[in-house]
DNA sequence: CCATATATAGACCGAATGGTCTTGAAATGG
DNA sequence: CCATTTCAAGACCATTCGGTCTATATATGG
């Protein structure tokens, strides 16, 4: 299942052919029909599963026993890591599909919008602790810098396909944090 | 021909048809094939369009005998406009384009590369502006700052394709802008 | 008014699409 | 060791894809 997620992560949806699942999945046609369905769900299943884990380093940089500063870092540093490279090249699944497929398919559609909540639920979270820390700088809300950040990260995504350097994306990411912090 | 732009820009490049363009354009299937060469040159054609239009746009917004704070505000402002309600479902050609074809066709590759450089540089001499004018807040370069504000507004265009509401735009943009001025 | 150029509608092409179904081989279990 | 289930390989299907080409209608110009 992952190795078809894996296909749509460097491919999208409407760029992906039957022939290119069966040789990720190794499935025979039949296989993967009665397995999955049809392509679409077996895409949806996919997006699942790229939500859930993008969800779950959450999970982990933000655990409430971390530092929320430290946490915020390791998010940013992931985001680096994920935009440099044949990484950055690749791109990332969830906005391609969203550009590719939202507005136009409603399961698509709930998914990205309640991922995009839930990131910002989670560094709203994150912030407000390290705003009860003292660490925010002055006149930063928890609600706005997150959803500033959700906005930066999914365009760095954007930016990563053609200028996947990770020395700027690095710096350009400190900076905007330097901008939130004390 | 900005009709052909308009189809792939609702629909992005592989979802948009043969038949679309012909019903768009109000050509048929010869004369359109004798006009612009095949569906991709023609889809070219389009993204350089819609590029041109983006800088051009910029250009007014960042004129030399306009206030850089005001260009500033008023490029916010545009990216708001195009973000809320039906504009914002639309999405973004460039955004949509990056994530579909960069890495996967060299001519696309250069126009989105070089519309993103062509923006930061905008945006660096625009804040270098606000500098000398003092209006800048301590510590923001105009480099870098540029580099936030490219990945803040093109993730905008990500975002905004499932929750395009207007208010929250503003707001969030009213909220990084508030970040690097004084 | 006729000759010529132009653009239309749409038939047509091979290839590729997503999806189904048949056939045969390989496991599995009693 | 045989009966049954499971799965793989791939033939097959209708449809659609991008692209070409022909026949027809509409202008255009002398």
């Amino acid at each position: 299942m992952e190795r078809a997620m894996n296909v749509f992560w460097t491919r999208g949806y409407h760029a992906t052919a039957l022939p290119d699942l069966l040789r990720a999945t190794k499935l025979s046609r039949g296989s993967l029909y009665a397995a999955f369905g049809d392509k679409h769900s077996l895409f949806l299943l996919a997006l699942d599963r790229y939500i859930a884990d993008a969800l779950a380093r959450m999970d982990v940089e933000f655990a409430p026993d971390r530092e929320p500063l430290d946490g915020l870092r390791a998010y940013f540093a992931g985001y680096v890591e994920r935009n440099s490279g044949a990484n950055g090249r690749r791109g990332c699944l969830l906005v391609a599909t969203a550009m590719e497929l939202a507005g136009r398919d409603a399961e698509v559609d709930r998914r990205i919008g309640g991922f995009f909540s839930a990131m910002e639920a989670r560094l709203i979270d994150v912030l407000s602790r390290a705003r009860a820390a003292g660490r925010l700088a002055a006149g930063v809300e928890p609600a706005s810098a997150a959803r500033i950040i959700v906005c930066f990260v999914e365009g760095m995504r954007v930016v990563g396909k053609t200028a996947p350097t990770r020395i700027i994306s690095q710096a350009t990411g400190d900076a905007l944090l330097d901008r939130f912090i004390r």
